[in-house]
This record gives structure tokens, sequence and C-alpha cells, in this order.
DNA sequence: AGTTGCAATAAGAAATCGTTATACTATAAT
DNA sequence: ATTATAGTATAACGATTTCTTATTGCAACT
């Protein structure tokens, strides 16, 4: 086989007009020179140098060979910088992986924020559940995660900010002006909720069974599977839904929403920063761990 | 080390968005298709395909090393088609050693008419002492060899044309009217030599010795490593000389040169076609051999 | 849920390649 | 002419690489 570092070899001989020059430039031993270019006259079945006066001068064919053998290594040499590029770009993006709750609100605002102060950094947000992204940073397409849960024993985990997840509704709504409901008057009213597999579905279903309520008797009269959609439906003025504190908090303070207490019902989860186990945490990663702990102190209060 | 099959192999992966049929078509197992994309991800520090689908499709950074491979593998089709062109060419060339004596004479014409009846074949003349042909045949520089003498053990020889040296002067010399002279004769006259290392000068000298000359008593007068010199020298009206036959032939038909028989001296040799023992002989090589045999026995009187 | 197709992994075998040691060959120098 | 010297060729061994076979793992489709 026709090898690149051969025609290297093939190509500083035919410079040098010397095996043993070349064999010094290239940190291989003479012989290792010799056998590459029998080699490599063997392949093409036409020697491709001769002595001349001390001198090792290309034969004819040589010469055919080295014309196109010089492209052959100017388009290696392109490709190594290129790879070299791509190096670079890698070592200057964050490949973030978020779940769907979080992609919509703290970390968009956070990573702009942090690229003005990284310029030169990419940030990539890859929004998916926490099983994705645990999949994703051990196959080493990402370089971090935020997930809802803690991780499985595979990764470090650093933990983040505490969510909460509340009942809200619209201002017009009579339950609005009561402040606090029992969990049985959730049966007599519209709900919105997010979708089966959603992550937030299931914590609330849970809750709510543990203080005796019949998820199946609930009047789930729409579902959607993003935040933002819900958000809007209840701003018009339809229902009632459970959703992050984070999500709506804009929304509340705009007067669109008003949070409504339900009698025991207490969900709370932590957000975890988490990487891989035994691997080094890339400069960019680590900085933005920083960052975002430092900033996510000031603007993420810890009560509504 | 990024090597040429490495890069087919990613190439035809990313062509094929699959594995399995790449290692297909390559004549590979699907392991190592595997590997061989594992090497390059490694080395360029990114993934390279990611599923879509069913399929193996490029990443972003895959579709940029794409495009640099696939110039790549082009100058390295430019490199294999520039190989069969040298390995076709060599085919249809004959690499002719001779002895000085013989690329004089016989052989141009012969070579000329050969072309003629092999219009595809190019015949390559390269003239040097029985020495240099018969090293040029063992480093396969050569294919085939015309010698002055039987060669070494390791050559298969077919004897060719018998030659014969013969003492010439030109017409109007007192001895071109004799016809025939004594050896001693030749202390009294000037002489134009081959010179020193000459084969043919070696011969003389030991024919002349046997004929009880001493050597260095001779007047040579004028030296020369040409053929064609001497001849012109001698026709010019100056001295004597000794050459082959065939090489006078056409100056003795033309009456410019006539030549002298000295008593007791007779120097015969026979040219040999030769060609290295163990070595398949070229489809050229052979078809030459025939050509020049048949050919021969018709232009070469076998007296002068 | 079971089947099927495809990629990943593991381990052993074969080939490649570079090294050291040494021999050979020309050119230069005495 | 003979010897030195510089440079290339050869041989054998060891290390690495790169296949192959066998098997597992994963995901899509019925």
């Amino acid at each position: 086989m026709i090898d690149i570092s051969k025609l290297k070899t093939f190509v500083t001989v035919a410079d040098l007009g010397s095996f043993s020059k070349a064999s010094e430039i290239l940190y291989i031993t003479q012989p290792a020179v010799t056998q590459q270019i029998k080699a490599l006259e063997k392949t093409i079945g036409a020697k491709l140098f001769q002595r001349q006066g001390g001198k090792m001068c290309l034969t004819e064919e040589g010469k055919r060979i080295y014309e196109i053998a010089k492209i052959l290594l100017g388009s290696y040499e392109g490709l190594m910088e290129e790879i070299a590029k791509i190096k670079k770009d890698l070592k200057d993006t964050l490949f973030l992986g978020v779940s769907a709750t979080l992609s919509e609100y703290i970390v968009p605002s956070l990573i702009a924020e942090f690229h003005r102060e990284f310029p030169s950094a990419t940030v990539k947000i890859f929004t998916g559940n926490s099983h994705d992204v645990e999949e994703g940073l051990l196959s080493r397409v990402l370089n971090l995660g935020i997930i809802e849960r803690e991780p499985s024993s595979k990764f470090v985990s650093v933990p983040w900010l505490e969510d909460e997840i509340i009942f809200f509704t619209y201002p017009d709504n009579p339950l609005a002006r009561q402040g606090e409901v029992d969990p049985e008057d959730l049966y007599s009213v519209d709900l919105v909720m997010r979708e089966m597999n959603s992550g937030t579905r299931k914590i609330v279903r849970e809750a709510l069974e543990r203080l005796g309520i019949v998820f199946e008797r609930l009047n789930i009269k729409i579902e959607a599977n993003n935040s933002r959609t819900i958000i809007n439906i209840v701003k018009s003025g339809y229902g009632c839904s459970f959703l992050s504190k984070g999500l709506i908090l804009k929304e509340v303070e705009a007067g669109n929403l008003v949070p409504v207490k339900i009698k025991g019902f207490n969900v709370k989860r932590r957000f975890n920063i988490i990487y891989p186990k035994n691997t080094n945490v890339t400069f960019l990663a680590s900085n933005f761990v920083k960052f975002i702990l430092s900033k996510t102190q000031e603007i993420v209060p810890e009560r509504v």
C-alpha cells in the first residue's frame, strides 16, 4: 500500500538527494528510508532513484511520481490544517445538554451573558431529557449537562438551583382570589398539562397522589409538550396548570398569572450540573460552571 | 497516523451511510471499518458520524474533513493512474545495453527497423562496457544486453554475430597496395588507436604480442575513444588503425578505406545477447531477439 | 414484546514497520 | 594503487498496528 509517509519520505529524499540526510530530517533511521523507497519502487515497478556523482537523483519515472506526490502532500497539509482548526473550534465550544424546562428560562439569558464575557467562546445547547444528557456526556458529544435529578454514579454532580413546581392560573379565575385551595378543589377545574412522558408531569402526579388525588379523575382538557404554549393558554384566560416557578416568574410579576397554593402540595427538586467522572472537564466548561454559580446567586430568588 | 486507506474508508462510509456496506465494498470486515473510523476520530478529536434514522450521517466536523479527504483521494487516484501509465510505458520499452563498438553499427539500423515492425515499442540504448551492461541487467535497469565476450555464469547467453578486428588504412597508403604485410612492418607506420581502456585495444594488443610485437614500440600517434573519429582520421589520409570489420565495411565498399592483412593476425570474437538467469525475459525483449537473429542472417556477410 | 439489521467490543493472529548490527560500494585521499 | 570514509543495502529481531472471528449491544420495525 502506498502510504502518505512513504511519499513524504520519497519527496524528502528527492529534495535532499540523500537517503541519510532525509532520515535525519524525518527522525527515522537510514535503513527505514531505504525500505520505504524500496517498497515504493516495488509497487510502482520502476527504480525511482539513481546514483549520480554521490547524489541520489530521480529517474525519469521518479520525476513523474514526484510531481503528483507533491500535490498529494499538499492536500495532506490542508487536511492537517483543517484538523487543527477543528480542534481549536472545539476547544472554544461548550456543548451543553439541558433538560427541557431549563432550556426555556435562566439558561438562555445566562449563555448570552457568558458569551459577552467570553467572546471567543461558542455555546451549543442540546435539549433532551436527563437520560439523553447523560448519554451525550458519556459519548463525549457533550461537555457539561444540567438535569433535574441526581445523576447516576458515573457522574460528578454540582447542586445548582432549587426548582419548585407551583400551581397557577389567570388573574380573573375565581381560584386566583382564594389564595389557597384544597387538593380536592382540583377535581372541579379545567387543567392544562405537560405531555405524558414529561418529568414535570410525573413529579406532579406523584405529589398529588400522595395527597389522595386520583390523577385520572382530573379534568385534563389540554396537553402540550411546550411550556411556553401552556403559559400562553392560561394567560389568555383558560384553566390552570403546573409548571416550574422560574418559568412563570416574569408573567407573575407582570400580573398575567397568579400562583395558587394547594394545601400540602410541595414539590421541589434541585437542578444538578453534571459531567462524567474520570474526565478532565474542559477549561471552558469549568469557566461556565463558575460563571453560572456566581450569577445565579443574584437573579434567582429563593422564594416567589 | 492518518492513512489514505482510512480516508478512503471514511469517504466510503460517508457516501453509503453505512459501516457494513462500506466494509463490503472495501473488502474488509465491518469491525475493521469501525476501528478505522474510531482511529480517525481520535486523531481529529471529534466524532465524524452520528446516527440519523438508521443511516450514519456526517457531523459538522465530518463534513469539513470529507471535503478535503475527497481532494486528497483525487490526488491519490491521479498517482495510481500515473503509476499505471509508467508500468505500461515500461512494458512497451526495451532497455538495451550494448558495448561501444556495437552501438555504432548494425544495432542502430536494426532498432530503426524493429521500431517499424513494433510501432508501440520504444527502445532505449545504453552504451557501456561489458561489465556495465551486466550490472545494468542485474539491477533490472536493462532488459537485454549485447556484449563482446562470454558473460558471467549469472547470465543466459545467445551467440550472435561473429566480429573480426582488421587492420586498415587509406587507399593512397603504400601498405594498401601490398595487400599483406608482416607484423614487424607495423613498427614503421603511424597508428591511430582506441583509448587505453578499450576492449578493442586490449584484444589487439594481446594478438600482436602473440606475434612477437612489443606493443610499446609501436608508433601510436593518435588515440581516440570514438570509432567514428578514428575512421575519419584515417579516411582523410593519416596512418593506419584496427577496428571491427563491421565498422569500416561501408567505407571499404565506398573505396575510402582499404583493409590490409597482417600475416598471422587473426582476431575474432563473438557478440553475445545476454539476459539474467532466473528472470523471465520480457515479451518485447524476446521479440527483439527473434527479430535481430532473423535479420542478421541477411545483412551481415560472414566475410569482408 | 420479539425479530432483525447494524454497529461496538474483545481477543487473538498476521502483517507492517522501525531499529540495531553489519556488509557492501563508490568516491576521495594518501 | 590502496586505504579511508561516507553513504546505501541487507538481515534479523522486536514492537506496533491492523486485520479477523466471535460475540455483545442497541435500535427500529413488525
